[in-house]
DNA sequence: TAAAAATACTCCATAGGTATTTTAT
DNA sequence: ATAAAATACCTATGGAGTATTTTTA
């Protein structure tokens, strides 16, 4: 059976059309990639490549090849993101602190999502949606799945996620809000 | 990054519920089985399977896994055929020969199609289309990509793939026939 | 003829096998 | 007590590296 590394090495070659700089970007040598590639065509019995003086160029098999290997390798690629968002979001963790280190737990991904009052230090590689008419935001990696919808964000959304309350509303407790706004938090 | 062995031996792992039976399935032993099993989970960080006295159980992550993995090697085994259907069906071959030859040159694989006269001795594994209200019809493989549209079938469809003339027409010449339905046959 | 691919060899990592122990009800 | 999974240890296949030759416009 085909093979996702042999897949990507592929991928690379027809893209540098060229199997010598292909090896570079794969950080490997020029002679076991040119293996793999005849490995390909020998397990499908079809030239995949021309080779030509200065490179190499993909047949009308290679290119269809090429179209085939990107589709599975983005398959493949999003499989632990995939299966780690069912196993890792399960828990609610209400805790208090400053911005700057709620924000560095996102970035350290000790936590999924926090909440901030606006205005926020919000910086490189984060994200930040308008939630509430409150002073309260959430800041979430820009690859979060909530991210996709930023608008028809609502709080319940949050419920699967790891957070972390940015202290207490000025007059009202914000733990007290949120206990009421989700059923059962694990405070 | 995930390969396709791995995901086709968790597929059965989990189709068994058993590594051992799994094991037997993929013709090999149980103990590398449940290492590559291991693997998967310490690449992934995640539990795939719940451990259970009489064997195992794919846990919510698991069955996410499973799907995807579904996917991939679906891809993945159908990669040999879109290749080769690209790089063989290129020429067109035109010789005569008895219907029973030409049925074999199907089943042997030397020919993609064969033009019979009815009534024909179409067997097992084999399919039959009707082209003209001349005695004249096609036989290929059941999984051939033709079968898809038998009756939309045109003999301009035909022109990528090899094919075997059946004898003359009594009173015209059939060569001559195909060789004006096809602009540039290869005789 | 010059850049790049293919070959010949060597070595090592890792996938797989065998024998045995541990686990869970 | 029993079936199945996990562990420990060994073996071997094949994937990767180095040095060199061959190919192609």
């Amino acid at each position: 059976m085909i093979d996702i590394h042999k897949l990507n090495a592929f991928v690379a070659v027809v893209e540098e059309s060229n199997i010598s700089r292909a090896a570079v970007r794969l950080n490997m040598q020029q002679p076991p990639l040119t293996r793999i590639i005849k490995n390909l065509e020998d397990e499908l019995d079809t030239d995949l490549l021309k080779r030509l003086p200065r490179g190499v160029e993909a047949t009308e098999a290679g290119k269809a090849l090429y179209q085939e290997a990107l589709t599975i390798l983005a398959h493949a690629q999003a499989i632990p993101k995939r299966v780690q968002n069912i196993s890792k979001a399960v828990s609610i963790h209400l805790e208090e602190d400053g911005s700057s280190s709620l924000i560095d737990s996102i970035i350290n991904e000790k936590n999924d999502i926090v909440f901030l009052r606006k205005p926020a230090p919000i910086g490189l590689g984060l994200t930040s949606l308008h939630v509430l008419d409150e002073p309260l935001i959430v800041a979430l990696p820009n690859n979060h799945p909530l991210t996709e919808h930023p608008d028809a964000i609502q709080l319940l959304d949050l419920e699967p996620y790891d957070f972390v309350l940015y202290r207490r509303l000025a007059g009202q407790d914000l733990l007290d809000l949120v206990q009421r706004l989700f059923k059962k938090p694990h405070v």
